[in-house]
DNA sequence: TTAATTCAGACTAATTTAGTAGGATTTAGA
DNA sequence: TCTAAATCCTACTAAATTAGTCTGAATTAA
């Protein structure tokens, strides 16, 4: 039988994640498994097993992430929603422009940035 | 004696606002209070009294409106505050720079410019 | 068969938030 | 001086959200 633990050489277990980000490994496990529903991670089951990038790291964005981990990016509920109050609200105008920003910003931070940030990071505090 | 309440012609009560922006007069009141407290607006006491800006339209940007109603602006608590993670947390870069440009965007934003967008959008609409 | 691992989903506890309640204080005008 | 109309003050409540736990089942390599 061939070891399906073995082909994926990039992957990770919620004990490694866990004990690097230092999240608590039971929350970690909930967390990869909504990635993993929708498909940004990938994982082995058994022993042996773990997690790993369903696609490239160019091509995850921190909006993804986001968007699947904590809801719709926006800065009030108001502001994606069809808020019925959005006729007579003068703010309505202001959170919709300002939640376009946030979704500009958050789509434009790809995950192969922002590993080249953090390496970039360690290197000038050394 | 002279009238104080008559002395600032643009000032509305609570009962005036409520009704014209749909909130409840109690709980605007609350929030009336607090941007008096932060000197947004003043307000006259007693009969014939009631609340006006305490600057001009120009003068008052839809980020301190925000900061004095609803604390920070940030688009998670560790942005802005100083969170013990950012060594090694991958995404504290992203949210600080996520927290510039929301500031950035919303004290552009004064109540005047607010006024112009909105009387452009009932034009547009009739 | 066993040990290491993911998977699933119900549960809990703390915090935040929107909104209310009740009454004290201030002031204009009759 | 009295009354009504207004702000002011502050404690309370209820609902929603969020971070995180608990328990145990299913899967797989060795």
């Amino acid at each position: 039988m061939m070891n399906l633990a073995a082909d994926f050489p990039t992957k990770k277990n919620i004990k490694e994640i866990s004990q690097e980000e230092h999240i608590s490994s039971k929350y970690l496990e909930k967390l990869m498994g909504i990635l993993k529903k929708n498909q940004l991670v990938r994982s082995v089951q058994g022993q042996g097993g773990g997690y790993f990038l369903a696609k490239k790291p160019g091509q995850i964005t921190a909006g993804e992430i986001v968007e699947i981990l904590d809801g719709p990016i926006a800065p009030m509920k108001c502001s994606s929603a069809k808020c019925k109050m959005a006729e007579h609200c003068s703010a309505s105008s202001v959170w919709s422009e300002l939640e376009k920003e946030m979704k500009k910003f958050l789509y434009k931070q790809t995950l192969e940035k922002l590993i080249k940030n953090n390496q970039t990071k360690k290197y000038v505090r050394k």
